[in-house]
DNA sequence: GAATAACCGAGACGGTACGTCAAGTCTTGGT
DNA sequence: ACCAAGACTTGACGTACCGTCTCGGTTATTC
């Protein structure tokens, strides 16, 4: 059990070519978005044989689910004392991942092929919503040790109101107010 | 001079081909998907030439966007008597709409489209959300009056939570809930 | 016999549309040639409808044979009291139509056209062929009678090496020659 | 240093597709004709893809100069020892290449693109006419030595009065005699 | 330290669909 | 019955990518 059942022989793959790859898509998805960008540009920009990326990745959406997994940062779960503060910096910290050029196009994507394809969903799904829902629970929690919040607060629940509202203002933005406030609004409205 | 500054000359443009291209693209939506679907695969069906086609829309967006609006009917204003009678009716339209094999093709591409390209955002806006916030506004109205709901209740917010929540429940199904009975649970937390 | 049998009911055919069609095809045949000009191009510069083109031509070929046809000058027999002063002149005046883009543009189609269909090398033959080579005996009776050349020469013979010498020089110009030098040196070659 | 400066990195092209699509180019040459033929037909009978044959020619003339080119016989300088039977051979010769449903279909697209496009004129000019030329050389020049014919007659000449009647010929058949003895015709009258 | 096996880039392969153009026909309203 | 305009279906055009398949050449193990 200390060695994984497999023993790759032969030359290993170039780590150098992954990087390239992932660069490029990245780049490209930036510039001219998913639907546009092809593997043939994919592979020219990171002076890379078409071969090499599709010996990686069976599909485009696999190959940039990975790209998109490779600039996921770390969640910190905040710690300022009050409820509203902790709340805030989630909000802050969702916002700046999503409203974004390419955050717009990764979630953007995601959402074109939840329906149909799980593999983009359930990346977003355990990659970044996991981790934010369960910083979430730990804020709300918090609180309710802290009286601040009902006891009773469904905090998953507050969370895919968040979520939502976060989706809806990505794609009709509010007139008036910023999202931030928009999406902040509605919990607040929640919670109460 | 009240007359519009246009005589089309020529032969007037067939509208049983119009009907035929909306079908056959309604048609292949349902059966395959959007991106799968191509103008020429249209035109087979449609029995009618690709130019016909590109003589009316310039895109595929364009083409699809304008049979799924050919398609939409008209909202009702429900009027039970009683507030959450109302609202139920409004949430079970809008999610009759939204979640069937048609109707989420439709949002899907609307979405993947929207940040970009605002011609799909916009026919959904207007077309499809507009009436329903304004049904929304209506129902509210008259629960204020019946004193059914606090008078500073926020119509087009609880309208755009509720949006919001068939969005990402759209993306994201509830596991222990149906769609409509969560996206009722947030109407209810944020009106209480 | 005073009247054809046929009555022309309705609007008769407009003479103006008759030439705006021809004149359009002859600039378009010397501009871009037969290949390259469309029947639409004509409509166009024409300022008439493809059906009336249509109406009057049903192809290409015949279009443009028509309009070649209605450019044809009359075929006037020298006579300069001197064989070769006849030939000459005759020579001179089948280079002139030949050799100058419109003339060239001409024979390339007929050439082109003339294995498969007929139409066009039909025209071609009886309607500039056959007017020289008319002349050419005509020529040829006469310096027999002034015992310019032997009694037995073949007219017929001698426009069809001459004719074909035309034809290969306008698809591979001699060298050092001229096209008239040398068509000429091959007639005399065959009448010394 | 003797080596060429190419090292053709890739795929190397299939010899394979490259004789189907010149197999495929010749058999629809013959049974359809140049005008009527398609690139897309060829691709099909061929079993090519489109981009095979773009890939290789960029256009449809350089495909079927290169068809017609990959056909071509060595021209075997006829030795009869008698200059009559010499010549006969080459007119025969000639005739065979230019008078059947394949040559014809070369010689008429030659002539056709001959005026504005060099590309064609130019591969039947050195590859088909240089080579009868020069043996027309041979056998005028071994009748010289053999006193058959006088010593200043221009072997080029000839040739291409026999080349140019051929062209007539081909265009416009004589009636009365055949093909080749028109042309034998000519030359006699020359020679003499 | 040579063999081996999987890698690498480049680029050709048979395809599908694209969006454009022109063909020849049909259908208007207006002479 | 004609006309210009502009629709119609059909079919080929040449291009872009798809995902697969050779090529000649490299690069780390394994024998």
């Amino acid at each position: 059990m200390s060695k994984d059942n497999k023993k790759p022989q032969g030359r290993p793959r170039s780590i150098a070519a992954h990087q390239a790859i992932l660069k490029a898509a990245l780049e490209l998805l930036a510039e001219i978005g998913y639907e546009r960008m092809s593997i043939e540009a994919i592979a020219n920009r990171g002076k890379v044989g078409k071969t090499t990326i599709y010996r990686r990745y069976s599909s485009k959406e696999e190959l940039v689910a990975d790209a998109i997994e490779s600039i996921r940062e770390e969640v910190v779960i905040p710690d300022t004392g009050n409820f509203w503060g902790d709340i805030d910096a989630l909000i802050e910290n969702a916002a700046g991942i999503t409203f974004n050029p390419l955050g717009r196009q990764a979630v953007t994507m995601i959402i074109s092929s939840a329906s149909s394809n799980s593999e983009f969903a359930q990346i977003y799904s355990t990659k970044y919503l996991q981790p934010r829902r369960e910083a979430f629970t730990v804020v709300i929690e918090r609180a309710k040790s802290r009286k601040e919040v009902r006891v009773d607060l469904d905090a998953n629940f507050v969370f895919d109101v968040m979520s939502g509202m976060m989706l809806y203002g990505l794609i009709f933005p509010p007139i008036s107010e910023s999202w931030e406030e928009y999406v902040r609004h509605a919990v607040e409205a929640i919670i109460n």
